[in-house]
DNA sequence: ACCTGAACACCGTTCAAGT
DNA sequence: ACCTGAACACCGTTCAAGT
């Protein structure tokens, strides 16, 4: 699927010497589904600049450095969430579903959700996602300063359920990740069954999980649920 | 402080020809050593080499390649949770001193602290704090499955936690880190007040944390309320 | 404005060899 | 058992130069 988007990238053949012009969203986009194929460990500027049939050095003139390329991949991945309106509904769900929104662009880019915590206030489209997060932490209640602390928090959250999801493939092939999967539930399986034995009873779900949206869904709920939570008990306090 | 961290370990002061015997657990030492100081991308085999007085391939002995002494920061940072005893608590409050516990192990080394996310399950201690913190979620009521899940969740919550705390430092010295909240405070300040009211009333805790204590309790609040939420929606639902 | 070639300092790692 | 020296393939990056 990398080589499906290489192609088209080169919007010609196996034999296309002509190549589209670089910019910027094109080195981030290669990179992105780079990362995806093979790991975050093999975006690299030489295999990116040989991906693009270009010299290494071409790419400077795009970035800055390898620390700004990066900054762009987290950039695309903010440009790729679809923030829903403002509505009128109670602060939870348009929360929930600020949050969903993020989880639903960063899911498909496991390898590189990683990125964007650091990143949220230096990206354009970064900043919308905080400001609406903020926005509804406002709305329950949170003082400007509890609301940083919050935010930072559930925008973190939401990459750790994807990075954490159990059996999260890391850019191998799948049947090397379905083998991976075996062998680490086995693994498991086999541990000291007087010591560990909650292990040893989900040593399946830790390897894989079930069902994928199951757990996002739940993951969602908790940190809602959470937020909701110490939102009344500090409307009690006050 | 890393260069007192260095003369201990060499047990004799800057003439001292006469260096310890290498072992994992110094190689793994001097790696957290070094990374709080600098920064995870200072940790280098051959860094870590020169400051042991070392050719770098002597860590080739103690160690198969760097990704197994990433494994032996992680379990080195899993061996310093002070893991509470079982007592007859409610789950709740159980399952928070044991988050606690990793918490208070991670806070003093952020720049490592996210190693540990992907390594629970193949560290000896990181082991039983999954041990522990599954066997409450199953006191909660949750399945061997959610329970994975969840706890896979918890687990990962408690770095972001660490890694998300507002202004968290990444290897600097005390006034350049002082410095950049200051640029970064006053470059979210000077954003846009019509687009971006909530960060900029926010700017000032969104650059650095005012009280970390009480970030990090609001935390494991959070996460203790959010699954007590769903355990308790869980519970209605059977 | 956009890209190249040569060069530099740095990685992780292998392998044969030393004690 | 524990460590070294030389070598290899790979990085990111600079700088002067080409079009």
């Amino acid at each position: 699927m990398y080589r499906v988007w290489l192609s088209i990238m080169k919007k010609s053949g196996s034999d296309g010497r002509t190549r589209e012009r670089l910019s910027r969203e094109a080195i981030a986009g290669g990179a992105v589904a780079l990362a995806d194929a093979e790991g975050l460990e093999a975006v690299t500027i030489r295999r990116l600049a040989q991906d693009h049939g270009v010299s290494p050095m071409a790419l400077y003139w795009h970035f800055k450095d390898k620390d700004q390329l990066l900054d762009g991949i987290a950039d695309r991945l903010f440009n790729d969430v679809d923030l829903p309106p403002v509505s009128t509904e109670p602060w939870p769900q348009q929360l929930r579903a600020v949050l969903q929104a993020l989880l639903a662009a960063l899911r498909p880019h496991p390898a590189v959700a990683g990125l964007v915590t650091s990143r949220i206030l230096t990206s354009e489209a970064g900043l919308n996602i905080a400001e609406r997060t903020l926005s509804h932490l406002r709305q329950a209640g949170f003082s400007p300063e509890q609301a940083a602390e919050i935010g930072s928090y559930l925008l973190g959250a939401v990459v750790t359920l994807v990075t954490c999801e159990p059996g999260q493939r890391h850019g191998e092939d799948d049947e090397a990740h379905e083998d991976a999967i075996r062998v680490k539930a086995a693994s498991l399986g086999a541990l000291s069954p007087r010591r560990y034995p909650n292990i040893i009873a989900s040593s399946g779900a830790l390897a894989a999980c079930a069902s994928p949206d199951a757990y996002y869904s739940l993951g969602l709920d908790m940190l809602i649920t959470g937020v909701s939570g110490i939102a009344t008990e500090a409307e009690a306090a006050s």
